[in-house]
DNA sequence: TGTACATCAGTGAACGCGCGTTCACTGATGTAC
DNA sequence: TGTACATCAGTGAACGCGCGTTCACTGATGTAC
């Protein structure tokens, strides 16, 4: 069988797009390339005319994910940063892991096997500067949930990102913003 | 070959204590019974004597983590919350894994695998009241970085909690905490 | 005190399974003549 | 315009491997007599 000219880019664009969703779903051990290239209506055979390796594949979804994530915000971000925040902490996003932000997913995940990625970076840079504008003012009462969620947050990012000063820099600036109330002498 | 009265109960925990360390280091799915069994001078087959399957396993493993974390940690906590937050926050910790927080390695993977915990909350919940005297205040600069760790962290430790009402407070808390500058009118 | 036996933590071979990867092959279609 | 051929995306069987789990067995030791 022999296809137009650009059937072979738009397969590619389809085994990226599912992936990209499956990985962050399930995990990158958990996504099988036989279950994934099946749903897709190919045989899992071909999929090396297309990738070099499984890797391959993980390097090209996680860069996927984080521009869709980016350009799906990005352009209402400086219009209602108000929305991309109720939006990114919503129980819709906290139940749809496949067509949400990669970082909470995959940063644990690359962090553990070793394999921190320049995406990773990258895309903690974007975010970041998106949130620079962002002060932090726990409601009374929810200090300690919000201080937990930056130090577990903080740790993540920082096993996941590939630059060493980068992840230096996390860790240093939540642990410069905790501010735990000290004993009375 | 019989032996001595506790040497079961002996075995059992030194398999909690290499699993809780491996699990953190490398993850659920990336350690392996029959490599685990061996570091410990035993054979895989032995496994099943100790424990009913490899969940069962995890379950153990997890809460000796926690308990483990949470009982070096309590005691200096109200003494010197500082050093408890700097030492979290630490290179060291992100680079050892395998003796420190569960929540970050384990919180992410055990969320894409569906099988929230119980341990999970009950971690967040020590973890929390450890922590509700702490004010957040980046130095000018950091707030992007530590809004974004708030915000991963919150997502990762929503997935991972087993408690629906508990998970929905940390996005809550966190959501309301976060206060974004709004454009000009 | 000495002997026979029951216990049971641990052994090691085997199971079926899904994984990532390889490879000889197919066959519809674009191209050359 | 009609025919022969080259291309190459996708097929499907096969590979070795490590996984979780099962199970018949071993053999040192505590217990019963």
């Amino acid at each position: 069988m022999r296809y137009s000219s650009n059937h072979k880019a738009e397969t590619r664009q389809r085994i990226i797009g599912e992936a990209s969703r499956r990985f962050r779903k399930d995990g990158i051990e958990g996504t099988g390339l036989v279950p994934l290239m099946k749903a897709l209506g190919l045989t899992h055979g071909g999929f090396y005319a297309h990738f070099e390796s499984k890797d391959a594949l993980v390097q090209a979804s996680l860069d996927a994910a984080a521009q869709q994530t980016l350009e799906r915000w990005l352009p209402s971000a400086d219009a209602a940063p108000r929305a991309v925040i109720d939006h990114y902490l919503s129980a819709d996003h906290r139940d749809e892991p496949g067509e949400g932000c990669p970082l909470p997913t995959l940063a644990a995940e690359l962090g553990l096997r070793g394999q921190p990625s320049a995406t990773a970076d990258a895309m903690v840079a974007r975010m970041t500067a998106l949130l620079a504008d962002c002060r932090l003012a726990p409601a009374a009462g929810d200090e300690g949930i919000v201080a937990l969620a930056a130090m577990v947050g903080a740790l993540t990012l920082a096993r996941a990102v590939s630059d060493r000063s980068a992840s230096d820099a996390i860790l240093t600036a939540v642990r410069g913003a905790m501010q735990p109330a000290e004993p009375e002498a």
